[in-house]
RNA sequence: GGCGCGGUAGCCAAGUGGUAAGGCACGGGUCUGCAAAACCUGUAUUCACCGGUUCGAAUCCGGUCCGCGCCUCCA
């Protein structure tokens, strides 16, 4: 079976994902800050990761997947402290409205979710080993920063030269609260309490504050993976400064290499720019249900893109992904019905017709390739189900190996819940269906289009009929 | 300015040297009292532009134009 391969940041190529111990490949994904609702933007990138580890794990390989939630930093305390609500109860709040959107998305739960609050003496513990080295120097306010300068290998990542905030943006001169570091290059490690963060400060060799955001993932990675792990990913837009900034700190503390393998999405576009909080442009999860999108129906969306290219979102992709996903709905359908009742104990090991399909994704995640496939075979076999004698078992086996092809792409192909008419237009609709088989067609066709006119269509079968809610 | 990604049919999007996948939409057909749904079927002599290499290029090289991202919190 074909080997999965990424594009890795670090050497920009393609490499193979391996386990260094032979057999658990271990993934760090930076996760969200909960201070609101994550954006669809933030779930192409999540998605991606779940497919990848899917993927990993359909080619005999074990994972081991933490992902981070960002508990603490400027956003959650001050919009806590906006809305009078202690950190942990704020961030309850909006991990809980994550892990639901992420289910509704069919996103795998990470085997580990550390947070960062939890993690304190850790980073301290870090912290420390990073001042001992001279790394990192404290203060006179306590607060403690890492000295990008001791680090010789800082800005291999990104590739940005000139780390000096003296760019042409015009931002080259530090706000206020910056002077206390010796050079504009360097990050905070540990940030010294002020009076705006209210109670929200742990204690520490260098007096009360709080992590800085780049700590906890080199802290919590290296706990849960290990000093070198095998993958580490998170959006196009943490590779500088959150990645390099989480090398140098990891690196220079241990002396050991960080992540084997970077692995980068590349941003969801609306309107053909950025969709992010400061832009304002962004949509939920709940923003496309309102629509009257399914969660699935996002989520093909956010696939239909390879992961290196930017991805343009718009409703109108949507709704071609909804009328794709009906089509696999239908096979899948067709499928069971000729495979008949007891539907045979599927053969997991065998891809069967769908192998092209395993191979696109396993060639650097390469999922419009993918979806190509899948369509082709997805056509053969309409074909083969409408003009040829297919048998029960034959069924069978492609409805296990297309089950399986489901669940590598992480579709859950759940019946659209049903949808009551209202009762005046279930009334219009029966009148019509004696009317047509009185063969009163002109009174049929009046009462049909009086039911379109609500929104509603009538679908004849042979024994009766289906009110189907149109589409808006 | 530095670093990076990209420009393929109406829209989305594969394809990195051998003669343009796939999805949506649209046209035709089967079915239907009519429809819808479903299925069948058709639709790019051409890959931003200009040169070059080659028997052969969307694919390689050089140049031009355009879009986007990062360089600052950000998936």
């Amino acid at each position: 079976m074909t080997h999965p391969t990424i594009f890795d940041s670090m050497t920009r190529s393609v490499q193979p994902v391996t386990a260094a111990d032979g057999r658990t490949v271990g993934i760090y994904c930076c996760g969200p800050t909960v201070y609101g609702p994550a954006h669809i933007g933030n779930f192409r990138t999540f998605i991606i990761q779940d497919l990848l580890r899917r993927v990993i794990e359909a080619s005999g390989l074990q994972t081991r997947h933490v992902r981070n939630i960002t508990d603490v930093d400027d956003k959650t305390i001050r919009q806590s402290q906006a809305e009078g609500k202690s950190l942990e109860s704020f961030t309850r709040y909006w991990t809980d409205r994550f892990h639901a959107d992420c289910e509704a998305l069919n996103l795998l739960p990470p085997h580990v979710e550390p947070g960062a609050v939890d993690h304190i003496p850790l980073q301290i513990e870090l912290i420390e080993k990073l001042i001992a080295k001279d790394h990192a120097y404290v203060a006179d306010d306590g607060s403690v920063y890492y000295r990008v300068s001791s680090f010789a290998h800082y800005g291999r990542l990104s590739r940005l030269q000139d780390r000096e905030i003296t760019t042409a943006c015009g931002c080259g001169t530090q706000s206020d609260d910056e002077y206390e570091r010796d050079s504009a290059a360097d990050f905070a490690l540990w940030k010294a309490q002020k009076p705006e963060d209210g109670p929200n400060a742990w204690p520490s060799p260098w007096g009360p504050g709080r992590p800085g955001w780049h700590l906890e993932c080199s802290a919590m990675s290296m706990a849960y993976l290990g000093e070198t792990f095998d993958l580490h990913s998170g959006g196009v837009d943490l590779l500088f400064p959150h990645h390099e900034n989480e090398i140098a700190q990891s690196e220079a503390a241990t002396g050991k290499p960080f992540a084997r393998l970077w692995f980068h999405s590349t941003h969801l576009l609306v309107d053909g720019h950025k969709m992010s909080k400061s832009e304002g442009n962004l949509y939920t999860l709940a923003d496309v249900i309102d629509r009257g999108y399914s969660p699935m129906t996002l989520r093909y969306v956010l696939i239909a893109g390879q992961y290196r290219q930017p991805l343009n979102f718009t409703w109108d992709s949507l709704n071609a992904a909804q009328s794709a996903l009906r089509r696999l709905q239908h096979l899948h359908t067709a499928l069971q019905q000729r495979a008949g009742e007891p539907s045979v104990a599927p053969s997991a090991s065998d891809w069967g017709p769908f192998t092209p399909v395993y191979e696109a994704l396993a060639q650097n995640l390469n999922t419009p390739d993918a979806l190509g496939k899948w369509f082709t075979v997805v056509h053969e076999l309409e074909r083969a189900l409408k003009s040829e004698s297919v048998s029960a078992a034959q069924a069978g086996e492609w409805l296990s190996a297309f089950d399986r092809t489901l669940t590598l792409f992480g579709f859950r192909l759940d019946a659209e819940p049903a949808v009551e008419a209202p009762t005046e237009v279930q009334a219009w609709a029966a009148a019509r269906w004696d009317a047509k088989q009185a063969r009163d067609f002109a009174q049929a066709d009046a009462l049909r289009q009086q039911v379109e006119a609500a929104g509603w269509s009538i679908r004849d079968a042979k024994t009766g009929y289906e009110l189907v809610k149109t589409a808006s």
